[in-house]
DNA sequence: AGAACGGCCCTGGTTACCTCA
DNA sequence: CGTGAGGTAACCAGGGCCGTT
C-alpha cells in the first residue's frame, strides 16, 4: 500500500493514521473523516516553482509516465522528492484525462446540434413533400372524376338529343363539384400524367356543346333541336 | 506448477491549502 | 478584510502486476 513510502514526511496525525491503518485491504471505509486524514501543515503545500513545472510539462508531454530511475533522475534535478515527481505525473494525467472528456464532449454537442438541425431541415422538406404527393392525388381524383363524366357524355349522346340535355346538366353539376382546372392543375396533370395529348383540358360545358354540335350526325336527332340547345349556350 | 505474500504503481475520488477576483 | 470559486499538491482505497518464497 501507499503507507510504506518512506521518502515524504509525514505529520504526526498522518504517522497516527498510518499505524493503525492495517495493511490489509478489508479495513476499507467508505467514509474518510477529517479527523482520520492526515491534516497537512502549511509547509507540506507548496505550489511548484515554474521552473520546477516548466521542465515537468515538457516532460509529460514526451511520456506520460514516468519508470523508477526516470522518476529519481528527474526528482534529484528538480530538487523534489520522487514522491512528488510522481504524485505531480499523477494528477497531471487526470487533468489531461479529465480535459480530453471535456473535448470530446464539446465535440459531441456540436455534433448533435448539427444533426439536430439537418433533422429539422429534412422535417420540413417531408412535410412540403407531403402536402404535394397530397396535392397531385387530389388531382388525380379530379381526372379519374373527369374520365368518368366524359365517359357518360359520350353514352348519352348516344342514346338521343334528351338524354343529351341531361347529360350536360349533369355534366354542369360535376363541374361545381370538380371546379375548373387552374393552370398549375393543368402544367401538373401534364407533367404527371401526360394527359396533354389525351385531354383536352376544357371542363367549359358551351365547349362541350360545339363539340356535340359538331358531331350531330351521332345523334339520332334533327338539327333544330341543336340549334335550339346552341342558342341556350350563347 | 501454483498459491501466498509483499512491494510498487495505477486510477478515481477526495481533502486541504493557496490564490485571486 | 472577508469570502467564494477554482486550481492543485497530497492523500486514500482498491486493484493490477511482478518478483520472491
Amino acid at each position: 500500500m501507499s503507507v510504506h513510502y518512506s521518502e515524504f514526511s509525514h505529520s504526526a496525525a498522518a504517522e497516527a493514521y498510518n499505524s493503525t491503518t492495517p495493511t490489509s485491504s478489508s479495513s476499507s471505509s467508505p467514509t474518510r473523516t477529517c479527523s482520520i486524514r492526515k491534516k497537512k501543515n502549511s509547509s507540506s503545500k507548496k505550489r511548484f516553482s515554474d521552473d520546477q513545472i516548466k521542465l515537468l510539462e515538457s516532460i509529460f508531454e514526451t511520456e506520460s509516465k514516468l519508470d523508477h530511475t526516470k522518476k529519481l533522475q528527474l526528482a534529484s534535478e528538480l530538487g523534489l522528492q520522487p514522491r512528488q515527481v510522481a504524485i505531480w505525473f499523477q494528477n497531471r494525467r487526470a487533468r489531461s484525462k479529465s480535459k480530453h472528456i471535456q473535448r470530446s464532449y464539446n465535440l459531441l454537442q456540436e455534433n448533435y446540434d448539427a444533426l439536430a438541425s439537418k433533422f429539422e431541415a429534412l422535417k420540413k422538406e417531408n412535410h412540403a413533400l407531403l402536402q404535394e404527393l397530397q396535392k397531385l392525388r387530389d388531382l388525380e381524383d379530379r381526372n379519374f372524376c373527369y374520365k368518368k363524366v366524359r365517359d357518360e357524355n359520350l353514352m348519352n349522346r348516344e342514346c338521343g338529343k334528351a338524354e343529351v340535355k341531361q347529360s350536360s346538366s349533369s355534366m354542369e353539376r360535376s363541374e361545381k363539384v370538380l371546379g375548373v382546372l387552374s393552370d398549375d392543375d393543368r402544367s401538373l396533370r401534364t407533367e404527371y400524367f401526360g394527359l396533354e395529348e389525351e385531354e383536352p383540358t376544357i371542363l367549359n360545358s358551351q365547349e362541350v356543346w360545339r363539340n356535340l354540335k359538331s358531331t350531330d350526325e351521332l345523334l339520332p336527332q334533327s338539327d333544330d333541336s341543336a340549334y335550339q340547345w346552341g342558342d341556350f349556350w350563347s
